[in-house]
DNA sequence: TCTGGGGTCCTAGGACCC
DNA sequence: TCTGGGGTCCTAGGACCC
């Protein structure tokens, strides 16, 4: 049995912690760059701002409808994500951590009422972090899901579901007519691992509910569509198909890619970016305990804005497998050299560390120099670097050639309305007053 | 008249997720 | 003026092997 916790409109509910002033209002937050809407309150919801809906163009909602755009400050939604998952921990033994706002709990072993006790869960989340989550409940990751969607979307749409299934939703101890009411309610898009291009075939041959995909016959979808899809029916007939991740696995790649805050087009500002990139995924790989044999670095042309296109990337072989950020930056810059051309209004470059491995498993190099440990060496170097970043935060010591200013590098990222770090830096602290 | 069978590895692209 | 970032898995097809 699982469970799937999952914040409410998470980084608008964050957001609100801090302001309740923003309470019952028509509130979104940006992404990076402040490009297009990734978070919607209920009230944006229902003002029809689609996810991924470009600012630009909602942007007349502010005055006409009192709509709250927010910078995306994900250093605060970070910290409340942490607070949230240790306190979802308790609803059972084991816990994967999905997503920033959403987690499964393994259910199996706990004993009692399980509705009731993710109502008290969810009730302690809501009080100790001021986050609402729903709660699903099912025999399955899927069910669980779909039992989690079922839950929110009864307490956003009453009348859409019984209203007893809101907030918290137990598929695994509804009467079996009530279960075949809630699938056939529900469109077959909504189910877990079927995205809208799926869906819209599965729609065409007739298969509108999550009832019609449960029904069908598991070895068909295999052939006509893929063992993916395969899984998703079983699951949803109650047969467990998806791995349980207790422990995170290490990442198989490491990206790091911005948005600039404007078209650039010189070599320098590009070589800082992917250098800042480079050092940044540098980081993260140190962090798993990984490290790369391989480079890539991107650059690309508006998809959207007329005029020349480009977009090019090139794979540079590390000469061995490192997580040292002065080698990954060179190979950043390097690659970034090799496909540098000018003449183009270049809106997004970014590196990716690929063909990933153990750092228990880097072979020794003979040092035919005969000097120091230079490997050694480097190695106290980059955990130094590590302890400095990590306890005085984020950039404080980095490669030089990232260049030296944030705020007027010519690559920045646009973020012109970004709330507080309310919970991480004790300037941003929020003060009561009298 | 008329070109085997079986396998692995790699890559690009598609689809999905949040 | 203006459209995010970071992942995973699967499949098909090509190259290559014996």
């Amino acid at each position: 049995m699982y469970a799937l916790v999952d914040g409410n409109n998470f980084y608008v509910s964050c957001e609100r912690v801090f302001r309740p002033s923003l309470n019952n209002r028509p509130v979104i937050v940006l992404s990076n760059n402040d490009g297009c809407a990734i978070a919607r309150s209920n009230e944006a919801k229902a003002l029809g701002i689609k996810m991924g809906a470009p600012w630009f163009k909602i942007r007349h909602l502010e005055d006409e409808a009192g709509l709250v755009a927010l910078s995306a400050n994900f250093t605060l939604y970070g910290d409340m994500s942490d607070r949230m998952m240790s306190l979802a921990a308790g609803l059972g033994p084991t816990q994967e951590i999905y997503s920033i706002d959403e987690s499964f709990i393994g259910m199996d072993g706990v004993r009692g009422d399980l509705t009731d006790r993710a109502r008290r869960i969810r009730a302690r989340i809501l009080t100790w972090t001021g986050i609402p989550c729903g709660i699903g409940i099912g025999q399955t990751k899927t069910l669980a899901k779909l039992a989690n969607f079922v839950a929110k979307t009864a307490e956003r749409k009453p009348g859409s579901y019984p209203d007893a299934l809101a907030q918290v939703c137990n598929l695994a101890t509804l009467p079996a007519e009530d279960l075949a009411a809630v699938l056939a309610a529900t469109e077959v898009g909504e189910v877990w691992g079927v995205g809208r291009r799926i869906a819209a075939q599965l729609q065409e041959g007739g298969v509108r509910t999550v009832q019609d995909l449960a029904r069908l016959d598991p070895a068909t979808v295999r052939s006509r569509w893929s063992v993916v899809l395969e899984r998703t029916v079983r699951e949803l007939r109650g047969l467990p198909c998806i791995e349980f991740e207790d422990a995170p696995a290490p990442k198989k790649e490491i990206a790091c890619t911005r948005s600039f805050g404007r078209p650039v087009t010189d070599l320098a500002p590009l070589i800082e970016a992917v250098s800042e990139f480079a050092g940044r995924a540098a980081e993260k790989l140190r962090a798993q305990g990984s490290v790369a044999s391989q480079l890539l670095v991107f650059a690309h042309t508006s998809p959207y804005r007329p005029g020349p296109k480009y977009h090019r990337s090139v794979v540079v072989p590390l000469r061995r497998p490192t997580a040292d950020t002065a080698l990954l930056v060179h190979a950043a810059v390097a690659g970034m050299h090799q496909i540098y051309q000018p003449g183009f209004q270049l809106i997004k470059a970014g590196i990716m560390l690929l063909d990933l491995a153990p750092d228990s498993r880097v072979q020794g190099e003979l040092d035919l120099d005969g000097g120091e440990d230079a490997t050694a060496e480097r190695g106290k170097l980059m955990r130094v670097m590590d302890g400095l970043n990590g306890r005085y935060g984020k950039g404080t010591v980095h490669v030089a050639s990232s260049g030296l200013d944030d705020y007027r590098r010519e690559w920045g990222m646009r973020q012109e309305r970004r709330t507080p770090h309310y919970t991480t830096n004790i300037s941003d602290i929020p003060v009561a007053r009298a």
